[in-house]
DNA sequence: TTTTATTGATTGACGAGTCAATTAAACACG
DNA sequence: CGTGTTTAATTGACTCGTCAATCAATAAAA
Protein backbone atom coordinates (compact mmCIF):
# COMPACT_ATOMS: atom_id res chain seq x y z
CA UNK A 1 0.00 0.00 0.00
CA UNK A 2 2.47 2.41 0.87
CA UNK A 3 4.38 3.03 -2.44
CA UNK A 4 0.51 3.61 -3.97
CA UNK A 5 -0.44 6.08 -1.16
CA UNK A 6 2.67 8.32 -1.36
CA UNK A 7 2.45 8.01 -4.90
CA UNK A 8 -0.73 9.25 -5.43
CA UNK A 9 -0.58 11.84 -2.68
CA UNK A 10 2.21 13.64 -4.49
CA UNK A 11 0.82 13.59 -7.52
CA UNK A 12 -2.33 15.23 -5.57
CA UNK A 13 -0.18 17.76 -4.16
CA UNK A 14 1.54 18.69 -7.96
CA UNK A 15 -2.50 18.93 -8.85
CA UNK A 16 -3.53 21.03 -6.05
CA UNK A 17 -0.68 23.56 -6.04
CA UNK A 18 -0.97 23.51 -9.84
CA UNK A 19 -4.40 24.21 -9.48
CA UNK A 20 -4.73 26.74 -6.78
CA UNK A 21 -1.30 28.68 -7.69
CA UNK A 22 -0.06 28.40 -4.23
CA UNK A 23 1.43 26.39 -1.50
CA UNK A 24 -1.46 27.41 0.54
CA UNK A 25 -2.97 24.11 0.39
CA UNK A 26 -4.06 22.20 3.45
CA UNK A 27 -2.94 18.44 3.92
CA UNK A 28 -6.62 17.36 3.76
CA UNK A 29 -7.19 18.91 0.10
CA UNK A 30 -3.94 16.94 -0.59
CA UNK A 31 -5.13 13.93 1.15
CA UNK A 32 -8.76 14.36 -0.16
CA UNK A 33 -7.63 14.44 -3.64
CA UNK A 34 -5.46 11.30 -3.65
CA UNK A 35 -8.91 9.74 -1.88
CA UNK A 36 -7.99 9.05 1.58
CA UNK A 37 -8.10 10.99 5.14
CA UNK A 38 -5.16 13.66 5.89
CA UNK A 39 -4.43 11.17 8.96
CA UNK A 40 -3.24 8.87 6.47
CA UNK A 41 -0.99 11.15 4.77
CA UNK A 42 0.37 12.03 7.99
CA UNK A 43 1.08 8.35 8.74
CA UNK A 44 3.51 7.60 5.40
CA UNK A 45 4.67 11.00 4.95
CA UNK A 46 5.09 12.69 8.48
CA UNK A 47 4.59 16.13 7.68
CA UNK A 48 3.41 18.77 5.06
CA UNK A 49 6.63 19.59 4.14
CA UNK A 50 8.29 16.34 3.60
CA UNK A 51 5.10 15.86 1.11
CA UNK A 52 6.23 18.98 -0.71
CA UNK A 53 9.72 17.59 -0.77
CA UNK A 54 8.22 14.72 -1.94
CA UNK A 55 6.57 16.06 -5.10
CA UNK A 56 8.82 18.37 -6.04
CA UNK A 57 11.45 15.76 -6.05
CA UNK A 58 8.86 14.11 -8.67
CA UNK A 59 8.42 16.79 -10.63
CA UNK A 60 12.64 17.46 -11.33
CA UNK A 61 12.94 13.61 -11.84
CA UNK A 62 10.12 13.95 -14.66
CA UNK A 63 11.78 16.79 -15.94
CA UNK A 64 15.03 15.51 -15.94
CA UNK A 65 13.72 11.84 -17.42
CA UNK A 66 12.27 14.13 -19.99
CA UNK A 67 15.64 15.89 -20.93
CA UNK A 68 17.44 12.69 -20.93
CA UNK A 69 15.25 10.90 -23.12
CA UNK A 70 15.50 14.20 -25.63
CA UNK A 71 19.21 14.10 -25.94
CA UNK A 72 19.39 10.67 -26.81
CA UNK A 73 19.03 11.19 -30.53
CA UNK A 74 20.87 14.21 -30.33
CA UNK A 75 23.95 13.88 -32.60
CA UNK A 76 25.29 17.58 -33.23
CA UNK A 77 25.67 20.05 -30.59
CA UNK A 78 23.17 22.38 -31.90
CA UNK A 79 20.68 19.20 -31.66
CA UNK A 80 21.45 18.55 -28.31
CA UNK A 81 20.55 21.94 -27.26
CA UNK A 82 17.43 22.04 -29.14
CA UNK A 83 16.57 18.81 -27.46
CA UNK A 84 16.60 20.20 -23.98
CA UNK A 85 14.95 23.00 -24.94
CA UNK A 86 12.15 21.47 -26.64
CA UNK A 87 12.26 18.51 -23.69
CA UNK A 88 11.63 22.43 -21.54
CA UNK A 89 8.88 23.00 -23.45
CA UNK A 90 7.33 19.66 -24.32
CA UNK A 91 3.61 19.61 -23.06
CA UNK A 92 3.95 17.75 -19.84
CA UNK A 93 6.30 20.41 -18.75
CA UNK A 94 4.88 23.63 -20.39
CA UNK A 95 1.39 22.84 -18.91
CA UNK A 96 -0.24 25.54 -16.71
CA UNK A 97 -0.73 23.09 -13.93
CA UNK A 98 3.15 22.22 -13.90
CA UNK A 99 4.57 25.04 -14.54
CA UNK A 100 2.32 27.18 -11.47
CA UNK A 101 3.98 24.09 -9.25
CA UNK A 102 7.60 25.02 -10.60
CA UNK A 103 7.11 28.55 -9.56
CA UNK A 104 6.07 27.84 -5.98
CA UNK A 105 8.54 25.26 -5.45
CA UNK A 106 10.75 28.25 -6.16
CA UNK A 107 9.18 29.61 -3.23
CA UNK A 108 9.41 27.01 -1.06
CA UNK A 109 13.54 26.84 -1.97
CA UNK A 110 13.28 30.06 -0.40
CA UNK A 111 11.93 28.55 2.95
CA UNK A 112 13.21 24.85 3.04
CA UNK A 113 16.91 24.31 2.75
CA UNK A 114 16.09 20.82 1.57
CA UNK A 115 13.57 22.40 -1.17
CA UNK A 116 16.79 24.81 -1.82
CA UNK A 117 18.95 21.66 -2.41
CA UNK A 118 17.17 19.43 -4.49
CA UNK A 119 16.36 22.84 -6.63
CA UNK A 120 20.06 23.72 -7.18
CA UNK A 121 21.11 20.05 -8.39
CA UNK A 122 18.48 20.13 -10.68
CA UNK A 123 19.67 23.65 -11.54
CA UNK A 124 22.79 22.67 -12.06
CA UNK A 125 22.40 19.97 -13.94
CA UNK A 126 20.56 21.83 -16.52
CA UNK A 127 22.98 24.64 -17.22
CA UNK A 128 25.96 21.78 -17.28
CA UNK A 129 24.22 19.74 -19.83
CA UNK A 130 23.31 22.99 -21.86
CA UNK A 131 26.95 24.24 -21.45
CA UNK A 132 28.44 21.19 -22.57
CA UNK A 133 26.05 21.53 -26.01
CA UNK A 134 26.69 25.29 -26.09
CA UNK A 135 30.21 25.34 -25.25
CA UNK A 136 30.58 23.46 -28.67
CA UNK A 137 29.51 26.04 -30.85
CA UNK A 138 29.94 28.93 -29.01
CA UNK A 139 33.48 28.51 -27.97
CA UNK A 140 34.58 31.77 -25.22
CA UNK A 141 30.71 33.09 -25.37
CA UNK A 142 29.33 29.72 -24.32
CA UNK A 143 29.19 30.84 -20.78
CA UNK A 144 27.24 33.98 -21.56
CA UNK A 145 25.11 31.91 -23.83
CA UNK A 146 24.36 29.24 -21.47
CA UNK A 147 23.58 31.41 -18.58
CA UNK A 148 20.97 33.49 -21.28
CA UNK A 149 19.58 30.26 -22.60
CA UNK A 150 18.97 28.67 -18.48
CA UNK A 151 17.20 32.07 -17.43
CA UNK A 152 15.19 32.66 -20.71
CA UNK A 153 13.70 28.90 -20.08
CA UNK A 154 12.60 30.37 -16.56
CA UNK A 155 11.85 33.22 -17.59
CA UNK A 156 9.11 31.72 -20.37
CA UNK A 157 7.87 29.63 -17.31
CA UNK A 158 6.96 32.84 -15.54
CA UNK A 159 5.01 34.23 -17.81
CA UNK A 160 3.23 30.97 -18.75
CA UNK A 161 2.35 30.57 -15.09
CA UNK A 162 1.23 34.08 -15.00
CA UNK A 163 -1.15 34.09 -17.89
CA UNK A 164 0.33 36.70 -19.22
CA UNK A 165 0.99 36.67 -22.69
CA UNK A 166 0.42 33.31 -22.69
CA UNK A 167 2.38 31.81 -25.29
CA UNK A 168 2.20 28.18 -27.29
CA UNK A 169 5.05 25.61 -26.33
CA UNK A 170 6.02 26.60 -30.23
CA UNK A 171 6.14 30.00 -29.79
CA UNK A 172 8.24 30.09 -26.54
CA UNK A 173 10.40 26.84 -28.59
CA UNK A 174 10.88 29.62 -31.27
CA UNK A 175 12.30 32.83 -29.14
CA UNK A 176 14.98 30.49 -27.37
CA UNK A 177 16.60 28.87 -30.88
CA UNK A 178 16.22 32.54 -32.49
CA UNK A 179 18.62 33.18 -29.69
CA UNK A 180 20.75 30.40 -30.49
CA UNK A 181 20.43 30.74 -34.19
CA UNK A 182 21.14 34.65 -33.90
CA UNK A 183 24.24 33.68 -32.60
CA UNK A 184 25.23 30.74 -34.76
CA UNK A 185 24.82 32.14 -38.04
CA UNK A 186 27.37 35.10 -36.62
CA UNK A 187 29.47 31.90 -36.40
CA UNK A 188 31.63 32.02 -33.45
CA UNK A 189 34.25 29.71 -33.09
CA UNK A 190 34.08 27.76 -36.27
CA UNK A 191 34.42 31.39 -38.00
CA UNK B 1 -0.29 60.28 9.68
CA UNK B 2 -2.53 58.33 7.72
CA UNK B 3 -0.18 58.99 4.82
CA UNK B 4 2.85 57.90 7.04
CA UNK B 5 1.76 54.61 8.37
CA UNK B 6 0.72 53.62 5.27
CA UNK B 7 3.88 53.87 3.95
CA UNK B 8 5.62 52.57 6.96
CA UNK B 9 3.56 49.46 6.77
CA UNK B 10 4.29 49.40 2.68
CA UNK B 11 7.67 49.41 3.28
CA UNK B 12 7.69 46.84 6.23
CA UNK B 13 5.73 44.97 3.92
CA UNK B 14 8.63 44.55 1.11
CA UNK B 15 11.15 43.84 3.83
CA UNK B 16 9.79 41.43 5.68
CA UNK B 17 8.28 38.95 2.60
CA UNK B 18 11.86 39.81 0.97
CA UNK B 19 13.85 38.57 4.21
CA UNK B 20 11.92 35.84 5.07
CA UNK B 21 11.58 34.73 0.98
CA UNK B 22 7.37 34.06 1.80
CA UNK B 23 4.36 35.62 1.70
CA UNK B 24 3.84 34.02 4.91
CA UNK B 25 4.35 37.09 7.02
CA UNK B 26 1.87 37.87 9.66
CA UNK B 27 0.30 41.65 9.96
CA UNK B 28 1.99 41.08 13.27
CA UNK B 29 5.35 40.83 11.66
CA UNK B 30 4.91 43.32 9.34
CA UNK B 31 3.21 46.07 11.69
CA UNK B 32 6.20 45.18 14.36
CA UNK B 33 8.18 46.52 11.99
CA UNK B 34 6.50 49.40 11.14
CA UNK B 35 6.63 50.23 14.86
CA UNK B 36 2.94 49.97 15.69
CA UNK B 37 0.09 47.69 16.55
CA UNK B 38 -1.57 45.00 14.15
CA UNK B 39 -4.55 46.85 15.05
CA UNK B 40 -3.50 49.69 13.38
CA UNK B 41 -2.21 48.26 10.69
CA UNK B 42 -6.00 46.96 9.97
CA UNK B 43 -6.91 50.45 10.86
CA UNK B 44 -5.72 51.92 7.65
CA UNK B 45 -5.70 49.05 4.82
CA UNK B 46 -8.65 46.78 6.34
CA UNK B 47 -6.91 43.91 5.25
CA UNK B 48 -3.88 41.68 4.74
CA UNK B 49 -4.71 41.87 1.15
CA UNK B 50 -4.74 44.94 0.74
CA UNK B 51 -1.58 45.79 2.62
CA UNK B 52 0.35 43.20 -0.04
CA UNK B 53 -1.70 44.91 -3.08
CA UNK B 54 -0.26 48.61 -1.62
CA UNK B 55 3.13 46.87 -1.99
CA UNK B 56 2.91 45.83 -5.12
CA UNK B 57 1.73 48.84 -6.13
CA UNK B 58 4.93 50.30 -4.41
CA UNK B 59 7.28 48.04 -5.63
CA UNK B 60 6.28 48.26 -9.00
CA UNK B 61 6.03 51.94 -9.25
CA UNK B 62 9.72 51.96 -7.89
CA UNK B 63 10.37 50.35 -11.30
CA UNK B 64 8.09 51.84 -13.85
CA UNK B 65 10.15 55.18 -12.14
CA UNK B 66 13.62 53.79 -12.49
CA UNK B 67 13.03 52.53 -16.46
CA UNK B 68 11.64 56.10 -16.96
CA UNK B 69 14.54 57.85 -15.42
CA UNK B 70 17.18 56.05 -17.34
CA UNK B 71 15.16 56.46 -20.47
CA UNK B 72 15.44 59.86 -20.52
CA UNK B 73 19.01 60.56 -21.43
CA UNK B 74 18.47 57.42 -24.08
CA UNK B 75 19.23 58.45 -27.79
CA UNK B 76 19.42 55.59 -29.88
CA UNK B 77 16.98 52.72 -29.96
CA UNK B 78 19.87 50.46 -28.89
CA UNK B 79 20.44 52.89 -25.76
CA UNK B 80 16.83 53.04 -25.04
CA UNK B 81 17.32 49.12 -24.70
CA UNK B 82 20.19 49.15 -22.57
CA UNK B 83 18.26 52.21 -21.06
CA UNK B 84 15.60 49.49 -19.72
CA UNK B 85 17.84 46.45 -18.83
CA UNK B 86 20.42 48.72 -16.74
CA UNK B 87 17.06 49.84 -15.11
CA UNK B 88 15.78 46.30 -14.55
CA UNK B 89 19.20 45.60 -13.07
CA UNK B 90 20.31 48.77 -10.98
CA UNK B 91 21.74 47.95 -7.42
CA UNK B 92 17.75 49.44 -5.94
CA UNK B 93 16.13 46.63 -7.68
CA UNK B 94 18.38 43.74 -8.49
CA UNK B 95 18.94 43.48 -4.64
CA UNK B 96 18.29 39.94 -2.82
CA UNK B 97 15.16 41.29 -1.10
CA UNK B 98 13.87 43.08 -3.55
CA UNK B 99 14.07 40.55 -5.84
CA UNK B 100 13.06 37.99 -3.35
CA UNK B 101 9.58 40.22 -3.04
CA UNK B 102 8.82 40.15 -6.46
CA UNK B 103 9.16 36.82 -6.74
CA UNK B 104 6.66 36.29 -4.04
CA UNK B 105 4.38 38.85 -5.87
CA UNK B 106 3.90 36.87 -9.01
CA UNK B 107 3.01 33.85 -6.25
CA UNK B 108 0.42 35.98 -5.38
CA UNK B 109 -0.64 37.14 -8.53
CA UNK B 110 -1.99 33.75 -8.71
CA UNK B 111 -4.29 34.19 -6.32
CA UNK B 112 -5.76 37.78 -6.39
CA UNK B 113 -7.15 39.44 -9.43
CA UNK B 114 -6.41 42.59 -8.12
CA UNK B 115 -2.48 41.77 -8.19
CA UNK B 116 -2.78 39.93 -11.35
CA UNK B 117 -4.12 42.71 -13.21
CA UNK B 118 -1.60 44.82 -11.37
CA UNK B 119 1.46 42.69 -12.76
CA UNK B 120 -0.44 42.36 -16.27
CA UNK B 121 -0.21 46.45 -16.33
CA UNK B 122 3.56 46.73 -15.38
CA UNK B 123 4.59 43.76 -17.84
CA UNK B 124 2.65 44.61 -20.38
CA UNK B 125 4.25 48.59 -20.36
CA UNK B 126 7.55 46.87 -20.06
CA UNK B 127 7.26 45.17 -23.01
CA UNK B 128 5.87 47.69 -24.46
CA UNK B 129 9.11 50.21 -23.48
CA UNK B 130 11.27 47.34 -24.65
CA UNK B 131 9.48 46.79 -28.41
CA UNK B 132 9.10 50.27 -29.17
CA UNK B 133 13.34 50.30 -29.02
CA UNK B 134 13.87 46.63 -30.18
CA UNK B 135 11.49 46.92 -33.25
CA UNK B 136 13.81 49.62 -34.66
CA UNK B 137 17.11 47.78 -34.43
CA UNK B 138 15.31 44.50 -35.46
CA UNK B 139 12.57 44.84 -37.74
CA UNK B 140 10.43 42.02 -38.36
CA UNK B 141 12.29 39.41 -35.79
CA UNK B 142 11.76 42.59 -33.26
CA UNK B 143 8.61 40.61 -31.85
CA UNK B 144 10.72 37.71 -30.34
CA UNK B 145 13.79 39.45 -29.52
CA UNK B 146 11.16 41.94 -27.54
CA UNK B 147 10.12 38.37 -25.97
CA UNK B 148 13.23 37.20 -25.46
CA UNK B 149 14.56 40.10 -23.65
CA UNK B 150 11.69 40.12 -21.69
CA UNK B 151 11.96 36.70 -20.89
CA UNK B 152 15.32 36.57 -19.84
CA UNK B 153 14.82 39.50 -17.11
CA UNK B 154 12.83 37.56 -15.59
CA UNK B 155 14.56 34.39 -15.50
CA UNK B 156 18.02 36.42 -14.49
CA UNK B 157 15.44 37.62 -11.17
CA UNK B 158 14.39 33.96 -10.55
CA UNK B 159 18.16 32.98 -10.37
CA UNK B 160 19.04 35.26 -8.11
CA UNK B 161 15.97 35.05 -6.08
CA UNK B 162 17.19 31.28 -5.71
CA UNK B 163 20.55 32.51 -4.69
CA UNK B 164 22.24 29.51 -6.96
CA UNK B 165 24.78 30.88 -9.46
CA UNK B 166 24.31 34.35 -8.33
CA UNK B 167 25.09 37.21 -10.67
CA UNK B 168 26.60 40.72 -10.37
CA UNK B 169 23.89 43.29 -11.77
CA UNK B 170 26.62 43.78 -14.23
CA UNK B 171 27.34 40.29 -15.12
CA UNK B 172 23.53 39.88 -15.59
CA UNK B 173 23.50 43.36 -18.05
CA UNK B 174 26.27 41.23 -19.93
CA UNK B 175 23.98 38.39 -20.14
CA UNK B 176 21.49 40.63 -21.71
CA UNK B 177 23.57 43.19 -24.00
CA UNK B 178 25.08 40.11 -25.24
CA UNK B 179 22.03 38.54 -27.05
CA UNK B 180 21.29 42.07 -28.55
CA UNK B 181 24.47 42.57 -29.87
CA UNK B 182 24.83 39.32 -30.96
CA UNK B 183 21.65 40.07 -33.04
CA UNK B 184 22.38 43.55 -33.81
CA UNK B 185 25.72 42.69 -35.31
CA UNK B 186 24.19 40.53 -37.41
CA UNK B 187 22.88 43.66 -38.49
CA UNK B 188 18.88 43.04 -39.50
CA UNK B 189 16.70 45.41 -41.06
CA UNK B 190 19.62 47.66 -41.57
CA UNK B 191 21.65 45.28 -43.57
C1' DT C 1 -15.77 68.50 23.68
C1' DT C 2 -15.49 66.47 19.43
C1' DT C 3 -12.43 64.08 16.49
C1' DT C 4 -8.38 61.30 15.50
C1' DA C 5 -4.86 57.92 16.76
C1' DT C 6 -3.91 53.92 19.02
C1' DT C 7 -3.96 49.47 21.34
C1' DG C 8 -4.92 45.30 24.47
C1' DA C 9 -7.87 41.89 24.63
C1' DT C 10 -10.91 38.90 22.40
C1' DT C 11 -13.29 36.20 18.92
C1' DG C 12 -13.70 32.83 15.53
C1' DA C 13 -11.82 30.03 12.06
C1' DC C 14 -8.73 27.06 10.42
C1' DG C 15 -5.21 23.73 10.03
C1' DA C 16 -1.05 20.63 11.28
C1' DG C 17 -0.15 16.87 13.73
C1' DT C 18 -1.47 13.06 17.25
C1' DC C 19 -3.85 9.12 19.05
C1' DA C 20 -6.78 5.70 20.40
C1' DA C 21 -9.85 2.81 18.30
C1' DT C 22 -11.63 0.06 14.25
C1' DT C 23 -11.36 -2.66 10.23
C1' DA C 24 -9.23 -5.64 7.17
C1' DA C 25 -5.31 -8.59 5.70
C1' DA C 26 -1.91 -11.97 6.30
C1' DC C 27 -0.53 -15.76 8.78
C1' DA C 28 0.04 -19.84 11.81
C1' DC C 29 -1.52 -24.33 12.93
C1' DG C 30 -4.38 -28.26 14.31
C1' DC D 1 -10.28 -25.65 5.62
C1' DG D 2 -11.61 -23.03 10.17
C1' DT D 3 -10.12 -20.00 13.63
C1' DG D 4 -7.30 -17.57 16.80
C1' DT D 5 -3.55 -14.09 16.34
C1' DT D 6 -0.39 -10.86 14.89
C1' DT D 7 0.29 -7.06 11.72
C1' DA D 8 -0.89 -3.40 8.49
C1' DA D 9 -4.22 0.09 6.93
C1' DT D 10 -7.26 3.51 8.04
C1' DT D 11 -9.88 7.12 10.22
C1' DG D 12 -12.79 10.23 13.47
C1' DA D 13 -12.13 12.98 17.03
C1' DC D 14 -9.23 15.87 19.44
C1' DT D 15 -5.35 19.08 20.83
C1' DC D 16 -2.85 22.93 20.36
C1' DG D 17 -1.22 26.82 18.13
C1' DT D 18 -1.68 30.56 15.06
C1' DC D 19 -3.61 34.40 12.95
C1' DA D 20 -6.88 37.72 10.64
C1' DA D 21 -10.12 40.69 11.98
C1' DT D 22 -13.02 43.25 15.44
C1' DC D 23 -14.09 46.21 19.20
C1' DA D 24 -14.44 48.63 23.20
C1' DA D 25 -11.66 51.54 25.69
C1' DT D 26 -7.97 55.00 26.30
C1' DA D 27 -4.89 58.73 25.09
C1' DA D 28 -3.91 62.68 22.48
C1' DA D 29 -5.10 66.56 19.35
C1' DA D 30 -7.81 69.98 17.56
Amino acid sequence: MEPIRRSALVEATIHEIGERGTLDVTVSQIAKRAGMSSALAHHYFGSKEQIFTAAMRHILSLYGAEVRGALVMAKTPRQRVEAIVRASFSPRQFRQETVSAWLNFYVQAQKSDEANRLLNIYQRRLRSNLHYAVRQVAGDEGRVLTRGLAAMIDGLYIRQALRADPLSAEAAIGVMMHYLDTFMEEGPPNT
